[in-house]
DNA sequence: ATAAAGAGGACTAAAATGGTCCTATATGGA
DNA sequence: TCCATATAGGACCATTTTAGTCCTCTTTAT
């Protein structure tokens, strides 16, 4: 279905909780609390995510985690690819891909197309966005259809 | 990282090669040897994008699958939701959904929002966009941040 | 020195996924 | 009518992925 991991899920969640109050270093058990989750699970994704360069860590007494960027500079493309590595809907989107059934397919070029697409769309969601307690105002209808359809329609007809 | 399982892809590749030539009937087994997989699993995937009716069967002796509709009333979103359900980026995406963190959560209404996003990319790339063999010309800077951000900059300040 | 924190990795349990196989049913043709 | 060829629908198992826990080590403020 598309869906993030859980460990993703709780990730964004976590990343919205300090993004709300940037200016001090949060615990792993603090958020664990704030959050509901368990402490030990928060601190596997806490670890996660400042592997990832998106958090700062303090050890030691007094310790914690800070935002290593603006939330507005944090994207959702960071936070999924932080836990769960580079996105992209099939195995050859990325560079590594060894798909023998490239010759076969014939659709591996136009799912990068799309995988791209998305991760554009995700690098376009900022935690700044995430963070917000009322809902983002995106019009319903982006207006991608009539970016992809025209041109589309006509390269159907190349061959 | 966002992947398709690999039964969606299967089937991704499959439609395409029955978009391809799409005036007689495909049987399992004439696929399987095109795509190079084996008949149990493309009999498989078949079975589910035909009960997801993308394809219409014809059982018995020169029987098999022929498409239901034109390969450009075939979306990308239809064939992922026959074979994984319903796209959502987060349990809470779908109506069914039962997260008791809702409250603590506050990231909700926003991933609903960009799944809404994901969807509607997906709606409008059709089985005929795959099938072609030479890739898409999509623009590689879709311009969904210029819808997003401005709006998106504005309700952080609402608060 | 000590208590409070994160770093890093090993480990286990549970769930999802991929893949196979079997039986039943429908269809066309000899 | 009978047979060969298809799909329909599940049951089933093996493998992988994921989630979650725990332990030991290092860092740091008091």
């Amino acid at each position: 279905m598309l869906k993030l991991s859980k460990l993703t899920d709780y990730a964004a969640v976590i990343m919205a909780q300090i993004a709300r109050d940037p200016d001090h270093a949060h615990t792993a058990s603090e958020l664990a609390a704030r959050v509901k989750l368990p402490h030990p699970t928060v601190g596997k994704t806490l670890k996660m995510l400042s592997k990832g360069g998106l958090l700062e860590s303090r050890r030691g007494s007094h310790g914690g985690y800070v935002l290593s960027r603006s939330p507005s500079d944090i994207t959702a493309s960071d936070i999924i690819a932080a836990i769960e590595g580079p996105i992209g809907m099939t195995e050859c989107s990325h560079a590594d891909g060894d798909c023998e059934l490239l010759d076969t397919c014939g659709v591996a070029g136009n799912w990068q197309r799309v995988s791209q697409a998305i991760r554009t769309l995700l690098d376009g969601v900022t935690l700044a966005h995430l963070a917000q307690s009322s809902p983002l105002k995106l019009p319903v209808q982006l207006p991608i259809q009539s970016v992809t359809l025209p041109s589309a329609g006509e390269a159907l007809r190349e061959h």
